[in-house]
DNA sequence: GAGGCCGTGACACAACCATGACATGGCGAA
DNA sequence: TTCGCCATGTCATGGTTGTGTCACGGCCTC
């Protein structure tokens, strides 16, 4: 089931499609404001946007630019007709397609289609929790941008961890997690391989914004 | 330098489109019915249809269907203004992109732009990897244009692999998808195949390209 | 201020993978 | 049919990288 983020400052509009999308099957989060989308971008990582140029507040073209930067979404632009200029200069800010309004939720539905065709299974999968991006089918982790070099332990340790951001999980939760076969040395080796992660995915290890200690309980991934 | 194969019967705008794509670096072809653009088609190998939907003779859909039948070349529509039910159809029909007449240069470059973008990343008829060319249907694999000679066991490890770019395939999930019949073996048979494999497409099987080995985890194809 | 908890760096060995050699078996050519 | 080639699976080797352990020292908490 494909996630929709439905960018439409007109109320009509935006629950006409709504329940149409819906109705197809279709998992839709709609608002009203270039804000309020990039918002839920971060929280609810859509495999595709559909976006109003038209929009009050920050306009059409500068949301789509900043969903672009933020990574690799596919964008459907909702048009004026006739604005082919628009279209020109949407597709330039990043836009992957577009529809002229008034939509037709049949049209909508075929252009999302050939969008998560195209798409595919490639980079429908991506976590983000700020500067940091997990795709965990390609086992690639970058940071704004650049891919970090980590080392096996460490990439199942931080997978573990961020599958349930903001839960702590103890040392002997991950040993069995992490480490699997059952383990009887010492808890601190999760110590050590915290620090070595650390090391490569923080800025200042000395304090830590992703992997944070919970003293005396263990870790935690994500916000406090 | 890319492409174009045109198919519209008004001289007039036939002939503008020409001219602007030309101008843009685009290496045009334009005919004036479906039956030409089919004929062209096979001799040609553009990266890229624009089809005007009105035409005399056989109709724009079913030309549309006969190229998609013919392979994977994105095909972009021309529609006259206001007809979303024949987008629809067109979509239906394979269509990858449509314009609405009447078509602005612009506009039109934009949309061929696009395509020719996505498919960068994506698939045509030829799926192409940097500088390895693979056709499923055809089971060829080429490299800089030369067919490389590969045995069959490499031939599905690629496709299987090149299947996913950019995904992870662990050992024992290319056991099973590759190798087929329920394996006990050394899983280290995976690296022998992967071994010969690279050794046939990679420069320098030492620094592999295509292949990538992640320590922990498996292969993937493709990029980081 | 004391005790416990955690971060840090060093180091040895263990795991993992590339590579090449070799045995086997299937298939086609003569 | 027989021979020979090629594809495939197995194994041993060696180098590289990752990982578990330890000891020390800092910091937080009580």
């Amino acid at each position: 089931m494909s996630r929709v983020l439905l960018i439409e400052d007109d109320p009509a509009v935006r629950e006409g499609l709504e329940l149409a999308l819906t109705g197809h099957g279709y998992r839709v989060r709609a608002v009203e404001s270039g804000e309020q989308g990039l918002d839920r971008l971060r929280t609810d990582l859509p495999d595709v946007v559909v976006l109003d140029l038209m929009l009050p507040g920050m306009d059409g073209f500068e949301v789509c630019r900043r969903i672009r930067a933020a990574g690799q979404i596919p964008i459907i632009m909702l048009t004026a007709r006739g604005d082919d200029m628009d279209v020109v200069a949407g597709l330039e800010a990043g836009a992957d397609d577009y529809v002229i309004k008034p939509v037709q939720p049949r049209v909508l539905e075929a252009r999302i289609g050939a969008v998560l065709r195209r798409i595919g299974r490639d980079q429908a999968e991506l976590e983000r929790h700020g500067d940091l991006t997990i795709d965990r089918a390609g086992i690639v982790v970058t940071k704004r941008g650049v891919p970090v070099d980590l080392a096996p332990t460490e990439l199942r340790l931080l997978f573990e961890l961020s599958g349930t951001p903001g839960r702590v999980h103890s040392r002997q939760q991950l040993l069995e997690s992490v480490w699997e076969h059952g383990y009887f040395g010492d808890s601190r080796l999760v110590d050590a391989c915290v620090q070595r992660l650390r090391a490569k995915i923080e800025d200042d290890s000395a304090a830590p914004v992703y992997v944070r200690t919970v003293r005396g309980f263990g870790y935690r991934f994500g916000p406090v």
